[in-house]
DNA sequence: TCGGATTACGTGCACCGTAATGATC
DNA sequence: GATCATTACGGTGCACGTAATCCGA
């Protein structure tokens, strides 16, 4: 049998031409690979070198050899990566959304019911996040919109709607609500991380400038510091009942009347995953 | 780096089911089969097995594991016999003939043009020549029609004419030349390795009453210790001119006047092989 | 009590490195 | 003299075996 470290010092020298350019390449010694190549020689039982006075060269034995063992030790190399993926697959829940807040929402109750898994999440468009589920890398993704492809299943999660903050001596914070379309040219404040609703906000904005802000600390203290308009959403609302900048009496909340600012969640998974995920839908729908 | 023997012993125990097992297999004691294992888990770094009491067993990364070691298994295994074909392919010219006569005379010729080469040879029909001289099996072959082939080179390589060998007694012996359907219900001595020369006399002589015999000295023992008829051909006539049956007198040699009895034999090659024998050809054709 | 897995311990071989030699540019 | 392959020699890691222990049918 041919051991693995022979092919890898043969596939160097193939690569490198000389036996101590290999030798320096596998951190080894000139002789090492002298003897190696003798050995695999023997082994194999037809000559692989021709050897020139002091240049050692692969003949069309060794090539093919050669190009064997670079097969073969690809193969090699991938096995461990592909069962540590294959193990982490099954040790781990991979949840993807369309935006953080559903998300944040979704861990908990995940990671209790599924005491000795970990759960991974990560926030990209839909489309993706659909690809991800029929390919492996999510096992549960929550969209924005329902889901038409057969072969997931899915339940509604929840809603989210979007709102401005106003300073009281805006133009517009008298009105009852806004399109996102009057934010024309506007300076908003806005936290990077916030999925799909950062795609919204470009798409209907005419002429956006956005303020981003991708650490939630700093942004909490450019709100309280500054007097610039912000989105919030129901969430929030609900959740942070107290910010400053409600209780201040500085500023207005204000809905967003465009039709995409009100959003229904929906949590899918693969038809085959159904099983697998019934407690976590039952806890949810119910 | 995952080591070949590390695999094989996986390999071995996915099979047997215990460690024990597969050390009997491999020759190995059980506690260099626990280590093994051990190491392996270690390198992949994930579980491979679930540790019972005073069982191990395969867990899921396990026989995934065990599957891609029998892939890479497999594949290491292949490389020395393919190389060593490889190698003998290039320094055997295998040489394939519908019959022996055209062979044995092509063999000194190529072994002389060819001197740090084998010479193999094989006697088959010549359809499965043809197949040989494409896929490999064969880089030389005589046929005994024109190949149509385009893809081939060839050369004419003589002729051969098929004698009947009659006791001066016999009915037929008077007559100038025979036809093969004459021969009906006849008891012949035959050889048995003529390649195609057999079938044509099964083809040819209605209800035949061939008495085969496949070692030559004792082929042609029977010849002089009986009276049967025998085949010869011209090529027998010219280079074995003193034989006991064509001087006792008491014999006459007849030809054969089916049309199919006087043949010319063809050399082919695939046409990438044309310059590859030039030599040979250059030889043969004058 | 036997069969199977594991642990502990000692050993030998196989692969390695260093040093020296040979050979070519 | 520089580079490269090979040979010679001495060292060491590691895979192996033996023996002992544990555990369950």
């Amino acid at each position: 049998m041919i051991e693995i470290y022979l092919l890898e010092q043969l596939e160097a020298f193939a690569r490198c031409g000389t036996l101590s350019g290999a030798a320096e390449e596998l951190h080894l010694s000139q002789p090492a690979l002298t003897r190696s190549m003798k050995k695999l020689e023997e082994l194999i039982g037809v000559p692989l070198f021709e050897r020139q006075k002091n240049k050692l060269v692969l003949n069309e034995n060794g090539k093919l050899t050669a190009e064997y063992a670079r097969r073969v030790l690809e193969q090699d190399r991938e096995i461990a990566g592909l069962v540590r993926a294959f193990d982490r697959r099954n040790h781990t829940i991979s949840i993807g959304g369309c935006a953080p807040v559903p998300v944040q929402q979704l861990v908990p109750q995940v990671t209790a019911l599924y005491e000795d898994m970990t759960v991974s999440q990560e926030v990209h468009p839909d489309a993706p996040l659909l690809d991800g589920l029929q390919d492996g890398t999510f096992q549960l993704v929550i969209l924005h919109e329902e889901p038409a492809d057969k072969a997931l299943y899915w339940v509604p999660y929840g809603e989210e709607k979007l709102y401005i903050v106003l300073p009281k001596d805006h133009p517009l914070a008298g009105r009852e609500g806004i399109w996102l379309k009057e934010l024309e040219s506007m300076n908003i404040l806005l936290f990077s991380q916030i999925g799909f609703w950062y795609e919204l906000c470009v798409d209907k904005i005419p002429n956006p400038h956005f303020l981003l802000q991708n650490d939630f600390e700093a942004f909490g203290e450019l709100i309280k510091a500054s007097n610039l308009p912000v989105f919030t959403s129901s969430y929030f609302m609900e959740h942070d009942p107290t910010p400053d900048f409600y209780t201040e009496n500085t500023r207005v909340i204000l809905p967003i009347l465009d039709q995409e600012a009100d959003v229904r969640y929906y949590l899918a998974c693969r038809l085959d995953d159904k099983k697998r995920f019934s407690a976590l839908f039952k806890r949810i729908s119910g």
